[in-house]
DNA sequence: AAATTATCGCACTGATCGTTGCGTTAGTGG
DNA sequence: CCACTAACGCAACGATCAGTGCGATAATTT
């Protein structure tokens, strides 16, 4: 990572720079495809010599793997409504909202197709969240479900559909799909197993559209 | 799409030089980044004039959407085992492993992130074998699960963690998939409401690794 | 407040990309 | 077997990109 913003000299202008690059990526993102993303489009759309991004990040990959990272960090917070239900409804809710937004998840798609961790700086973060709010159930005493479940069943469906379908899904239909994640029946005997299942029979589960 | 080879002239040159190009797109994805894949690089690979490929697909967007989708086309086949389970846990099976080759899981990364209709190149075949299989234990008088519950738990979990989990999952975590989807008891009342649902608790859902 | 130094803008150069016109090759049909 | 034409290779051109050296600016430190 580059992030010279927190290295050495964070000063005024480095910083204003920096947004400025970042908002221009952003906005070149939603209005052209993601190959049209060139050093001096950047610049000139940010109002900036192209020399000082060429020198400050490097190449397009870089330039997009710390925009996303800064875009898709910190924009979330994990919420604590005092239920788990609530907690996830919620977060996920926003993290449906988030990725409904045309830019956002240009910005997503195209950071998955560049880099050598693909889109993994999108995604670094909400794993973090769904850890914490897991942890905090489990520390409320009660049940909760794996955090690999969670992440399959959760961010599995929302994702997908954000990056294949057309039209992504929206808060509501993230906030049924914790629902229908956490109303199937406690299968387990033991009260150490973690709730969480599906029944998608008694959930209406038709989210906007799906391609 | 470009597809010239079945419009005017099959024969056996354009049809050499299409594979070769192919080939090379998926040779150079593997071993270098997505933004690597310029027209020249691609035609000194293939053995073919840049001139050529400017010609016949344009941009590399469109090369990739013309590669993408002759790949993820007619490589799976849908299965006809007699049961829904055994045809979705062979099919998801063979979707998994055809996404753990490194290279087609570049290629896909690649789709998504450029092209106007993103990755949909690569997922176009898949929701057509999905319907079928679904359709098929229809016809045979059985309970089969609703189209978007089989797309949002068992192509969404596959691919999010094809796309953003270094090591993708592998045929058998696919099979498990399967069979966690559909071991839920079907709480519906009526007979009329599909089978399928999760219950993550008594299935190892343990995969390969989640990044 | 003055010195220091990281960062940026500018001008310049080489390299690569994208495109076009034209001749040649090789499938296709009579 | 011969005419036809689609597809390819070749050469050349302009345009844009990628990189470098140097002076100017501004943030940081003393």
């Amino acid at each position: 990572m580059v992030d010279a913003q927190a290295q050495v000299r964070p000063g005024g202008r480095s910083a204003k720079v920096r947004a400025a690059v970042h908002h221009a990526v952003a906005q070149l993102l939603a209005e052209e495809p993601a190959e049209a993303l060139t050093i001096p489009a950047v610049a000139a759309r940010a109002g900036v010599h192209p020399t000082t991004v060429y020198r400050r990040w490097g190449s397009p990959a870089q330039l997009l793997g710390d925009v996303a990272t800064s875009r898709f960090s910190g924009d979330v917070v994990v919420p604590d409504t005092g239920t788990l239900t609530g907690d996830l409804e919620r977060w996920l809710g926003d993290v449906a909202t988030d990725l409904a937004d045309p830019d956002t998840l240009a910005l997503m798609r195209a950071a998955i197709g560049s880099g050598p961790d693909g889109g993994c700086a999108c995604i670094g973060d909400r794993h973090e969240q769904l850890s914490a709010i897991i942890e905090r159930e489990r520390s409320r005493g009660g049940r909760a479900p794996e955090m690999e479940n969670a992440v399959d069943f959760l961010l599995g469906p929302l994702y997908y559909r954000a990056i294949f379908s057309a039209q992504p899904a929206s808060s509501d239909w993230a906030r049924e799909l914790v629902a229908t994640f956490l109303a199937a029946p406690a299968t387990a005997s033991a009260g150490e197993q973690p709730a969480g299942g599906l029944r998608p029979s008694t959930v209406e589960l038709q989210g906007p559209a799906s391609g």
